[in-house]
DNA sequence: CCTCGGGTAAACATGT
DNA sequence: GACATGTTTACCCGAG
């Protein structure tokens, strides 16, 4: 992956304070995402306000999730062993499209998975016994899945927190108490754009983009 | 051509 | 103070 050019800081610097007005239409602009049904859903306050255990605890979503899984005809685990490393967990394979995982085998182990990073957290979320992990967790997962970002530049990981928190389909879920090693909330996936993901992950051609 | 999604970098805030 | 985490902004690029 080539060093992205053009976002040098120089050039980052050169509006500086321009940069704030212009920076308002796209705010806008990104106000503008999904957020239409958001006004009802504030995400991660939402969760994190009194409720916010009830939900965890309940887990009422996760049944919704569930159903979800099972209408899509997902495997038990509502995922494709994603990962073309992903060998373990049976080799139940799931009635996925097959192009989500068309042998990139060993090439993964290098090469930069064919996967968004909204999936790959959705991936390793949906892995995870609870449906939620901690950021931390999420680098395990992902790590251990794709060796690809042992050696990858480290911004990946500012990637994957960049996603969390732009991305509407991850809710943040504030452990209340027992806060593990007092930091890092769990992060869920957001049921009602579960099957946006799981839509995505099944097309998923990826022609490998290659920047 | 424009919009949008995705990727990347970086600044900043906060908590431990 | 260092570090991890989380948020936000800005920009680039490719696809549709």
């Amino acid at each position: 992956m080539g060093p992205v050019i053009g976002m040098t800081p120089d050039k980052r610097a050169e509006t500086p304070g321009a940069e704030k007005v212009a920076g308002l239409s796209q705010i806008y602009k990104m106000g503008s995402l999904p957020e239409a049904g958001d006004a009802a859903r504030p995400k991660a306050t939402l969760v994190g306000s009194e409720s916010a255990d009830d939900e965890l605890t309940n887990l009422n979503w996760l049944h919704e999730s569930s159903n979800l899984l099972t209408n899509l005809r997902l495997g038990s685990e509502g995922l494709p062993m994603v990962s073309p490393l992903y060998d373990i967990e049976g080799d139940e394979m799931p009635s996925f499209g097959p192009s989500c995982y068309q042998n990139p085998e060993k090439k993964s182990a290098t090469s930069k998975p064919p996967y968004s990073f909204s999936l790959l957290i959705y991936m390793a979320i949906e892995h995870s016994p609870n449906k939620c992990l901690p950021v931390k967790e999420i680098y395990s997962w992902i790590l251990d899945r794709f060796p690809y970002f042992a050696t990858a530049p480290t911004g990946w990981k500012n990637s994957v927190r960049h996603n969390l928190s732009l991305n509407k389909c991850f809710q943040k879920v504030e452990r209340s108490h027992g806060k593990v090693n007092g930091k890092g909330s769990l992060w869920c996936v957001d049921p009602e754009y579960k099957p946006n993901l799981m839509q995505a992950l099944k097309k998923q051609p990826f022609s490998s983009p290659q920047r």
